[in-house]
RNA sequence: GGGCUCGUGGCUUAGCCAGGAUAUAGCGCUGGCCUUCUAAGCCAGACGCCCCGGGUUCGAAUCCCGGCGGGCCCGCCA
């Protein structure tokens, strides 16, 4: 509970002594944040006009007058039908400071709830490179898991990895059956028709495009090919453990380039969940019989299974939500089921981070898990696709760009700019800054967009380094450090007296927020609240550091400097929680 | 065709779920600020039929209905 919780409640509770006071006890009373400047909440008097047969003007300034300061109270004003009141100054800066400077890095953070929390994210198909097109989805769901855990859940990350179906097996093929000469040739060709040379990138997922490209041009020219391929499908599908193993060492391969591209942008999971791993425990055959067993079950004339879920919500010609193919084999979305079955003995709430193309499948799974007797449900949170100017991302036609070579080109952004103004700096640091602030502004100019709004990928957007980016927030973070270096030894001084300036308050009440904020982006799933309060944070410490000087202040040089280290003590888990790394200098 | 979703200054974007005052912030633009703590910064300014039309309400960017425009989906694929 923070104190501008406290301060609100309080307010809420002298409105309505006051209203009991003019004889409409009975009236609720709603606040709500100020919008106006200077108050921090506001009590709009609109709907007690009928109750008491006077104007809400009237009433506010009745209300105003009869209600006096106290407590975190700091002052109330009546204006436009409203009441307006302002947090006290002494009160709020002694309980924030205090707090973060007992807390530390954990202010903010919530207790133990005891609740454990499985985010799926991720889970491309590992048939290829990360695209800018899906790379929401690590960013997001990695930063969400980040703020769940602030709110003192347990929280485990998890990629399903799609290690079945049709893509894989071609692509197993590729990787047993290519030549060295063909991959070769096919590269070049690669290259002169769509202009790309996958040969500067020595990196597994990148590498073995060519070898599916292969796979792929064979598979339809040569019908031994097709052949082959079909029948390791049939073979698979039976359990064939060779064939299951070849395939799962090929996604392994390909992980490990994923891997490498996740790690680089800060995102490490706990667990990688193999698809067929449901085949072969028999959880996926499972969940087919005790479908087929369901009220809702029918079999279509040539015998695959499905139910109707007409019922429930689904609307038009998708109500038949197919478990088995005719010859009984199970798909996707069966084997899916399971998971989520599996998921639920692990974890108490499941948030699945899915492309916005997964909304009709994410419904109907939802479906099928309530006939199934599945009392919790998934929570999906969506997101819409990153296309390009020219267009939906392929990697077919070669509209695409790969997240390895933005982060490559944004980590040479960086360095360039380091370079423009460091020279102090030895080559190996300015590299290590470069990446900190590269992969930051990345991570910030992904998360910061509302996930269901559609996003067209620009270079100049994707590198501004400027305003709301998140080497804004680190700049800030650097500012804060090498003051503190400067400073030296000081005793910290939490006296609010000592801090009575218009910025140093509007700082205090932006790290007062970072609980409320931190519920918000974790809880109810709105990461994109996360870069916002960053920027607002930034923006009121540069406001501050603008204004006055710190180093050389008088009696209030202790109080200032500790204004300083708090609020870089709450940027640093800010930009924790946005996967982006805290600079000391930069 | 049906379902879902998005539409806010030139561009990007917050607010919408739980209706309330002068609509948030950034880029870009105009002007000012580095002999003092990092100018990747700060200050000031211009720029808005909140897609359109109805409705509900004392009050609508926000809720409801109908359009228009963009995106996604509608496989015994994954």
């Amino acid at each position: 509970m923070s104190i501008m919780d406290d301060f609100e409640k309080e307010v809420s509770a002298k409105v309505s002594e006051a209203l009991e006071r003019m004889g409409a006890a009975d009236v609720a009373v709603q606040t709500e944040e100020a919008s106006v400047g200077g108050a921090d909440v506001a009590v709009p008097c609109f709907f007690m006009a009928k109750a008491l047969r006077r104007s809400p003007k009237d009433i506010a300034e009745e209300l105003a007058s009869a209600i006096r300061p106290s407590g975190l109270i700091g002052s109330v004003a009546a204006a436009n039908g409203f009441l307006n009141f302002v947090v006290d100054p002494v009160a709020l800066t002694r309980a924030t400071l205090d707090d973060i400077c007992s807390k530390g890095s954990s202010y903010g953070h919530m207790p133990s709830s005891g609740i454990r929390v499985n985010v799926e994210h991720t889970s491309t198909n590992p048939t290829g490179p990360i695209h800018v097109g899906r790379a929401r989805n690590p960013i997001i769901g990695d930063t969400l898991a980040r703020c769940l855990k602030r709110c003192g859940h347990k929280v485990t990350t998890e990629y399903y990895v799609n290690d079945v179906g049709k893509q894989v097996v071609v692509l197993t093929w590729g990787v047993e059956n290519a030549t060295p000469e063909e991959v070769a040739a096919e590269v070049e060709e690669h290259a002169r028709t769509i202009g790309r040379n996958e040969k500067e990138r020595d990196k597994t997922d990148h590498r073995l495009v060519a070898n599916y490209r292969v796979a792929n041009k064979r598979m339809e020219a040569e019908p031994e090919v097709k052949e082959e391929i079909t029948s390791m499908l049939r073979g698979f599908e039976a359990g064939d453990r060779t064939v299951i193993d070849t395939v799962r060492h090929t996604a392994e391969i390909m992980l490990d380039g994923l891997r490498e591209t996740l790690s680089a942008i800060n995102v490490e999971l706990d667990r990688y969940t193999w698809e067929s791993g449901y085949i072969a425990d028999g959880s996926a055959r499972n969940v087919v019989e005790r479908l087929k067993a369901s009220k809702y079950a029918g079999t279509t004339d040539d015998g695959a299974c499905f139910v109707e879920l007409k019922d429930f919500g689904v609307q038009g010609k998708n109500t038949k939500f197919t478990f088995t193919r005719s010859d009984g084999t199970t798909l996707y979305t069966t084997r899916d089921l399971a998971y989520h079955l599996d998921k639920f003995t692990r974890a108490d709430r499941l948030i699945d981070v899915l492309g916005e193309d997964q909304k009709l499948g994410s419904k109907q799974l939802c479906c099928a898990l309530e006939i199934l007797g599945c009392d919790r449900m998934p929570e999906p949170l969506f997101y819409a696709f990153v296309s390009l100017p020219e267009g939906k991302m392929s990697t077919r036609k070669g509209v695409v760009v790969y997240l390895d070579d933005l982060i490559d080109e944004a980590v040479a952004r960086a360095y360039a700019e380091i370079s423009k103004r460091r020279s102090d700096i030895s080559e190996e640091r300015k590299m290590e800054i470069a990446r900190i602030i590269g992969i930051g502004a990345i991570r910030y100019n992904i998360v910061r967009v509302q996930p269901e709004k559609q996003l067209v990928f620009k270079w100049e957007d994707a590198l501004n380094f400027d305003g709301n980016s998140g080497p804004y927030l680190q700049y800030v973070h650097a500012r804060a450090c090498s003051m503190l270096r400067r400073a030296g030894d000081f005793e910290r001084d939490t006296d609010p007296s000592k801090l009575t300036g218009e910025y140093e308050i509007k700082l205090v009440k932006v790290l007062s927020r970072y609980e409320s904020v931190l519920k918000a982006a974790g809880n109810d799933k709105k990461v994109h609240l996360m870069p916002a309060y960053g920027h607002d944070l930034a923006s009121a410490f540069n406001q501050f550091y603008a204004g006055e000087s710190i180093l050389n202040a008088k009696e209030s040089r202790n109080a200032k400097l500790t204004l300083v280290e708090c609020a870089k003590t709450v940027l640093a888990d800010v930009l924790d929680c946005l996967g982006m790394g805290a600079p000391e200098e930069m």
